[in-house]
DNA sequence: GCCAACTATGATCTTCGGATCATTTTAGCA
DNA sequence: TGCTAAAATGATCCGAAGATCATAGTTGGC
């Protein structure tokens, strides 16, 4: 699983997978980020175009931060070695 | 200018930034986009919390992407030297 | 200082996300 | 196989974003 989001759906997965990997359940999460079970559902599944403000929620819960950078400019696999 | 993004403030000024590094004017940048330049303006002042898949598409746009990453996993200037 | 280009912003309408209640469906595990 | 926890989803209301018209304000070049 990638951290690289190129559309809402990409989005939706790298905020499951985050989720997971700290052991949270959907309702959990929600709780953190003041936010809905059903907000995160829809996120997740990408069922609906999130409003920006409720993924920086997301992200803060999940300890995570968006990261700006130009197309291709590494392949996906580089990151593994940073991070 | 960093191109870390945490809150809805931070992802107008890179946005801004990296449209201004490719020497596009709003106008220029909605229409690559397929949105409207008032829409561009608002995302980049933050004067409204913008939808997810309007980011994306001004992102694709600039031929940008999102990378998720850990908060704090190192330090801003880091990635100075990857690009 | 002027003009042209660029950016900000006013107003209205429609669409759609999130809040909020809920129930159904799915999936893991004993 | 059943139970239980987790995830998905139905319905309604409200607020807000984007579309779309417009103009006002700002900034840089000459």
């Amino acid at each position: 699983m990638d951290r690289i989001a190129r559309t809402t759906k990409d989005l939706g997965n790298v905020l499951r997978e985050a989720r997971k990997i700290q052991n949270l359940t959907q309702a959990d999460l929600a709780a953190r980020a003041g936010i809905w079970q059903r907000t995160v559902s829809n996120i997740e599944t990408s069922a609906s175009g999130a409003k920006v403000d409720t993924i920086f929620d997301l992200l803060a819960a999940l300890d995570l931060e968006l990261h700006i950078v130009p197309r291709s400019k590494m392949t996906p696999g580089d990151l593994e070695d940073i991070f």
